[in-house]
DNA sequence: GTCTATAAGCGGATAGAC
DNA sequence: GTCTATCCGCTTATAGAC
């Protein structure tokens, strides 16, 4: 399906700042690499973003969205409570093969990492990333923990922040599936309460 | 013991150096402001280090030698296997008490997302940290999991480092007590087999 | 001899003007 | 779309104080 038409000046900015961002590193990427790699003028990115941080923002803000809408698959093709609340290392393994550019680890955490003093539009995206996290896990903690709901929920929230950071340590070596089985037993341990 | 004579101009600046960087954020506090705060002179600085990123190096080479000896003193009093395996948590704990400005999270993972491109004087910290926690947690785990001693291990090392990003996250509320419990069930678990 | 104060060079990055 | 003003941060040079 490919037409042959280049899509529009603010589409290849915000793709190429999606690929690049996230694996050389927010601050280290100057704006004009940005700028050459996306064929864009500089009128062109403050036109449409205003700033870097906005453009930066904007960028999360996407991801936030794509992510969700993983996670929403998994969590409707998983058939079991268990396995619903598991759905999001499955998730995250889905979301990452899926971009053919994997970030270091997380582009929200790093971002809060690298930008500390940022406007609140961008540490908005992290607050909204982890109450999207914090709320749906212990809604799906429910069914397996009971009145222990939270204090499973806290622990899948660990051990998936964990697979995440993982990847930034490098070790252990596949931080997903060592997350999911830590996970795993976390649930396990709830049920025979 | 205070004797009113000023520390060395070496020792205020790693000292200054430690509390201001994984506060404000590495790439986000200038030279001049360590400077000010140390109240020493340009000179002085790239005398005895040579560059910001060697005194940077130097820092958290200190901080990697402190955490090492606080994790010793824990290991020792500990008086059996499993609290001997999660004391890893309680020396987290503790560190982090001892120093009264806690950073945001952890100061090698920081160092790793902000400074991508470091020299390898940086990044070698942090394997070094890895190193370390990977070869002590294993050994740790034999006594528990025997021949699953590094699946037991990867849990552990994936909980500690959920606990460190927790706090960058800002959820779970109490992470390494939260890290704990899941180091815990995941002992429980290898402890059945 | 160690440290301070001051200032200036220099590259690089953002942002806006043309 | 190019080009440039402006700023900022790291580093070094100079000269002097304790």
């Amino acid at each position: 399906m490919t037409t042959g038409q280049r899509a529009p000046a603010r589409t290849r900015l915000l793709e190429t700042a999606d690929r690049v961002l996230f694996e050389r590193g927010i601050r280290d990427t100057p704006v004009d690499d940005l700028l050459r790699q996306a064929e864009v003028s500089a009128a062109t990115l403050y036109t449409h973003f205003g700033s870097k941080d906005a453009l930066v923002a904007e960028v999360l803000r996407v991801r936030l969205s794509d992510w969700r809408g993983v996670w929403d698959q998994h969590i409707v093709a998983a058939d079991n409570d268990l396995d619903r609340l598991l759905s999001v290392f499955d998730a995250l393994a889905s979301y990452r093969r899926d971009q053919g550019h994997p970030s270091r680890w997380c582009a929200f955490l790093a971002a809060a990492t690298e930008l500390p003093e940022a406007p609140d539009e961008i540490s908005d995206v992290l607050a909204g990333d982890t109450a999207l996290l914090a709320d749906r896990l212990l809604q799906l903690s429910r069914p397996i923990a009971g009145p222990h709901a939270q204090d499973l929920a806290d622990q899948v929230l660990l051990a998936y922040t964990g697979a995440l950071a993982g990847f930034l340590r490098g070790s252990p070596r596949s931080p997903i599936d060592v997350g999911r089985r830590l996970a795993h037993a976390a649930a396990q341990a709830h049920s025979r309460d």
